[in-house]
RNA sequence: GGAGGAAUGGGUGAGUGGUUGAAACCGGCGGUCUUGAAAACCGUUAGCGGGGUGACUCGCUCGGGGGUUCGAAUCCCUCUUCCUCCGCCA
């Protein structure tokens, strides 16, 4: 959402930024929009100035103990105007705001212009992807021969696009979590929330996942309960509608969650394995700062998403995404890529943004320093990481000729083991 | 799920139909005093939206929405949240 007093200052400035990423700001509607709202306001405010007044002179003659009847009379015949007045001015602060929280965020100066993925560009490489002297598997083969991973039964509990872990297999996936928490908590100094998985209407709204993505999404029936898409929601919201002391920014907060996406419009991309699933698991890096500070942060929030692979040794690449492929809230985004060997190519692991005030706005979080008035934090968040991937990118990238899985160094003392062996499963 | 109670400015809290956008106290800010500080005293201290270059001015706002009335923080309806008790439950 985008404050309004700034865009009619900056119309024609914004729309050619704003079609930078593929989007046509109609100037004629809004200008139109704007000067109809405003004439509607001061026609209604002069009549009630006029209705106030007539108010205070009855008050004062019936003290006096004389009649007012004419006067109320008047006064009558003006409500009836000035509501009308109101509703028409209602009505166009409704498609106001509809208009207003449609329109995408302004990508930075700093972002690629492209229409597509195709115009991302990789700032920076770690890791040379393994060269195998086997022919290696992808984690859907992997898994089931190891009786880690069940697709099958996932199905049948449930449907397609879910999972269920078995044994070291859920384990692994614990022991990321944890690992992943306990770094960004004691290294990169964040604090550790646990929201709610199940967020409203106005929560979703505040980040920018309603109105204009609800197909994404899973609802709860007959109540105002959506699953989350991502912790971005339930953590980013935590502050909705407060004005933070400045002083305390940035706010850094990292939160382990279930993800609940529908995939519509995703028929046929990744359906094997476990890559694009209904339910995943993620650990969110979410962060409030000043304005001035968000793209410094933005860079140490990248390094700490980062920080997770490289200590996991896993090869992957740093992208800024283009103007025409970047999520409509943000103004900046890099994805991380790992390198998965089933893939044969990197595949997004993170997903790291700045949304400057756009999200603020929306939901309302400002922060005031100890002189001056409160402005609107910056947000920004990233994956640290999606648990799921860095499962499949371990298991890829540390199968042996052998079938078994070597667990990097950092993870064993949350696995409680070096190596992954299929008979480490008795069922099945 | 049932039965009650509550929601007022940064905080505590007064206010049951007419200069109450809101007393008082605390806190914050500015000042007097002081070598400095404290105390004391004085002043000041809501947000949003119109109009005006501006001093300024008008409107809306007492949890949200609607209603009654010439006029609502105050009366009515409704929703939300919180508290207490009962039931249920991990």
């Amino acid at each position: 959402m985008h404050d309004l007093s700034f865009f009619r200052a900056n119309l024609d400035a914004i729309a050619q930024r704003l079609a930078t990423r593929g989007f046509q700001l109609n100037v004629e509607e809004f200008r139109a929009l704007d000067s109809e709202r405003r004439a509607a306001i001061t026609e209604s405010e002069q009549l009630k100035a006029q209705k106030n007044a007539e108010s205070a002179e009855i008050a004062k003659l019936r003290k006096q103990g004389l009649d007012a009847e004419d006067r109320q009379q008047k006064v009558r015949s003006m409500s009836e105007r000035i509501s009308s007045l109101d509703d028409k001015v209602k009505e166009l602060d409704e498609s106001f705001r509809t208009m207003l929280a449609g329109i995408p965020n302004i990508p930075h100066e700093s972002v690629p212009v492209g229409k597509t993925a195709e115009d991302n560009v990789e700032v920076r490489r770690w890791g040379q992807p393994r060269q195998f002297d086997f022919e290696p598997k992808a984690h859907w083969d992997l898994g089931p021969e190891l009786h880690i991973l069940d697709l099958e039964r996932a199905a049948k509990i449930t449907g397609a696009r879910f999972a269920v872990y078995w044994g070291v297999g859920a384990r692994l996936e614990r022991a990321l979590i944890n690992f992943m928490l306990d770094v960004h908590t004691r290294e990169h100094g964040y604090t550790e929330v646990l929201p709610p998985f199940l967020i409203n209407s106005a929560s979703l709204f505040g980040t920018g996942q309603l109105p204009k993505f609800k197909d994404d999404l899973f609802k709860i029936e007959n109540h105002d309960f959506w699953l989350a898409p991502t912790a971005e929601v339930p953590v980013t919201n935590l502050f909705r509608d407060e004005t933070l002391d400045a002083g305390q920014l940035p706010i850094k907060l990292c939160a382990y969650t279930p993800c609940f996406r529908s995939e519509a419009g995703s028929y046929g991309r990744d359906v094997r394995g476990i890559i694009r699933q209904h339910q995943f698991q993620k650990v969110e890096l979410v962060k409030f700062t000043r304005p001035e500070q968000s793209y410094d942060e933005l860079e140490k929030l990248t390094a700490d998403a980062e920080d997770i692979l490289k200590r996991l040794g896993l090869p992957f690449r740093t992208v800024v995404l283009s103007t025409g492929d970047m999520g409509a809230a943000s103004a900046k985004t890099y994805d991380l890529e790992v390198w998965l060997p089933g893939q044969n190519g990197y595949k997004e692991i993170s997903s790291c943004s700045n949304f400057e005030a756009y999200q603020a706005r929306r939901a309302g979080i400002r922060a005031k320093p100890d002189k001056g008035k409160a402005d609107y934090v910056h947000t920004l968040n990233g994956s640290g990481l999606a648990i799921g991937r860095t499962w499949v990118a371990i298991v890829e990238n540390y199968q042996q000729a052998d079938g078994t899985i070597l667990v990097p160094e950092a993870l064993r003392p949350y696995l409680g083991t070096d190596c992954i062996k299929p008979e480490s499963q008795p069922f099945h």
